[in-house]
DNA sequence: TGCTGTGAATAGATTCACAGCT
DNA sequence: AGCTGTGAATCTATTCACAGCA
């Protein structure tokens, strides 16, 4: 049991526990790998392996109890407390970050959020004042904020994450189109909306080249 | 050379495009697999192994020309032309997108935009007006849109995706949280915000297991 | 009987290491 | 001398298949 576990495996165990709080929600009492394993695409096999890592958690014969898994996996994930965000650049992505209720309700509250422009400095965006990036270290601190999100402009967004890092952070979530390595073991994570759309640029030319292949 | 090439050497590829176009702009000549891997914290082995599926595009001693391999990756991932996106759901993430400029800025250009509420339709989001999802169908072949972008609540995402689908489009981007299935071929990547958050709490969770299980 | 938990087998991705050009 | 291209070796992830319990 236990050893290092990978991201994908990470990434699905979040996609049993949605499936999982569907059917707690639902009054489902037990649930089999092979039901938990349809929406994520997995197999019945991957369930359980998966699963094995972290312990033994199902009864043979019967399958797992659904609010003893979703228990299981929200301690395993560490999702039975909430975590407390620190956004920095509310521009587009800020903003529609801020504006998003789904991230409150999935334990995610972004408690800070900081500008360099002067004229959003002090400005209330969906509730909270913006702060300026002087006050950055102070201000995460006092509020004791454990994950950074970075969305700035591509520029500043290493700095920035550095930044983060000293005010002491516990991981990073950028959405500036560049990989940050991950230093004092900060993990980050990038989202990259040109990424996703370049790889399906890949798949549709693909396509398109093995059709007009042939002899 | 060639054969299916797995997700990550794609996103690869598409990091090292990144950086040789720096490289380009910059003025560079040539360039090494080891100057090519680091910005993507991949190997320079890494480098010469995702290159070679496709062919062989450097020079033994002297490395690869920069500008030449720019015009083969483009050529490889599909960007020597541009896509053009049809977005449904002009919400806070899809205003987000049209007011994006790196999307355009990187040959994805947003040419239709879809939305159910009666208030937004017939307005104008960034220069774009907002259409009923009624005329989907016939604004996407119209267009020509070859991405479908899905940045509606998740109870009618998978919906959206087909009915995406039917109108022709090639390939889908979903920010919903919720995992879509491929049919008929037409790839989908999905960007989950929550996910990726929920990965970053399951490592700062585990640090703090493994710091305190010491004997 | 039905479904878990898990070693063993397989498939897949990464790294090594070196022959072969320039 | 330097750096690519690539088979071989290694490491990692997934799938198989079945013993073992409810």
């Amino acid at each position: 049991m236990s050893g290092r576990i990978s991201d994908s495996t990470v990434r699905r165990l979040s996609l049993y526990l949605r499936m999982l709080r569907d059917l707690e929600r639902a009054g489902a009492e037990f649930v089999s790998s092979s039901q938990l394993a349809e929406p994520s695409g997995a197999t019945s096999a991957q369930v359980r392996k998966d699963l094995s890592h972290f312990g033994s958690f199902g009864k043979r014969g019967r399958g797992y109890s659904v609010e003893g898994l979703v228990r299981a996996l929200e301690k395993i994930l560490g999702l039975s407390r909430s975590w407390r965000l620190a956004l920095v650049g509310v521009g587009k992505i800020g903003s529609a970050l801020l504006g998003y209720g789904g991230l409150a309700a999935r334990g995610f509250d972004v408690v800070a959020a900081f500008d360099v422009d002067e004229a959003k400095i002090g400005t209330r965006a969906h509730g909270l004042r913006i702060r300026p990036m002087t006050d950055l270290g102070a201000v995460i601190a006092e509020c004791g904020a454990e994950i950074g999100v970075v969305a700035t402009p591509t520029e500043v967004a290493a700095e920035i994450a550095a930044e983060l890092e000293r005010a002491g952070v516990g991981a990073i979530l950028n959405f500036a189109p560049i990989e940050l390595s991950e230093v004092n073991g900060v993990p980050i994570r990038t989202v990259d909306i040109v990424l996703e759309l370049e790889g399906l640029s890949y798949l549709m030319s693909e396509e398109g080249r093995r059709a007009g292949s042939g002899p």
